[in-house]
DNA sequence: GTCTATAGGGTGATAGAC
DNA sequence: GTCTATCACCCTATAGAC
């Protein structure tokens, strides 16, 4: 996890591999399998939890308000807690293929339902106000994901404060978006846009 | 552009680079200078223009809620018009070193810039309220940014909407951070915890 | 279980012919 | 400007000795 996240899938040699391990090429092969392997098992050793998990919390008998912080928190406990990990896990996946690629991608859906459907229980029971769930769940996976992006380099961050932080911003933020802008506003974003279509264009 | 962003930038050789330029390795040298140099050259091809829109926005007299429109709708507009080439940008950045990495790291701060100071500006206004704009600052940047993940597989996607979304979730969502939570959500919360911990432990 | 040897093919970069 | 030849090295994977 941490060479593949540090130099990358494509960069890290399977010799690297076997002398991070204390293993020649050939010893590392009789347990991995091929390299390819390995970052399946890497991506599972992420996924599982997280599915898991989301499968206890899918069966609580709680509020979709509640449903959705814990499922924050899952993936936020993974991401924090588990940085290499989580780094190769949303970084490379594109270099599974074949039936690896297809398990990830199942696996990855599944989760990704977990979530949309607490979002759209949420809207039925008028805890959460919004006219495009789709996006919604995407908005989800956008605020949560990109932080292994810049995670490294904000110490200190705690699991339970940063769900709470997201899930205030999309459960009260989305039943704003269906207002119009007012007129103000709209005047200067036009004002502004033909500004830089001027510098496109140039 | 292409090549980076289907194969990555280590996943791709020279020789392939040469084929698809329709030159042979020598003679894209005597171009390029470097492989690295032509990632540096398609990283500035995403931040330039991305810097001289942010100056025109922020010599505008507008509000900052505009402000905070017109920067997301500049990101958006290279993230959902230049796939590949904000693929390679946003995926591969870490493969610049020495003086490539700092030049890039400053663009990228000072773009960050101008979308902090756009926040905190309608914090001292009064149209944004936010008790942590550090924050804010990431969760804008979270929102836009992780947009390229997915873009590919949701065809229509149109600039001008999808800032609206981000920027409504944002200016709204945040306001709603500091209210605490209510004591149902609390219990459920707790009882949640507990379930997932027992699961962990396991 | 672990090793070395080997297969078969890549890599980025440069030198020098044309 | 564009090419080929070359350098020195790396790659994944397997075979077979021990």
């Amino acid at each position: 996890m941490r060479l593949f996240s540090e130099n990358g899938y494509t960069g890290t040699g399977v010799s690297e591999l076997g002398e991070a391990a204390g293993l020649a090429r050939g010893a590392l092969y009789y347990y991995i399998g091929s390299k390819e392997a390995l970052l399946a098992e890497i991506h599972d050793r992420v996924m599982d939890p997280l599915l898991a998990e989301a499968k206890l919390i899918a069966a609580m008998d709680i509020g979709s308000r509640a449903r959705l912080r814990l499922l924050s928190e899952s993936l936020l406990w993974q991401i924090l807690h588990r940085p290499d990990n989580v780094w190769v896990f949303l970084h490379e996946y594109r270099h599974l293929e074949g039936e690896h690629r297809a398990q990830f991608r199942e696996k990855r859906r599944a989760f990704e339902t977990y979530v949309g459907t607490a979002l759209e229980e949420g809207r039925q029971s008028g805890e959460v106000v919004t006219s495009d769930p789709d996006l919604t769940t995407l908005a989800f996976f956008n605020l949560h994901n990109y932080t292994y992006q810049w995670q490294a380099g904000h110490p200190g961050l705690e699991v339970e404060k940063l769900a709470s932080f997201y899930c205030a911003i999309l459960l009260r933020g989305i039943g704003a978006v269906e207002q119009p802008d007012d007129p103000e506003l709209r005047d200067e974003l036009t004002k502004g846009r033909s500004v830089l279509a001027a510098l496109r264009s140039a």
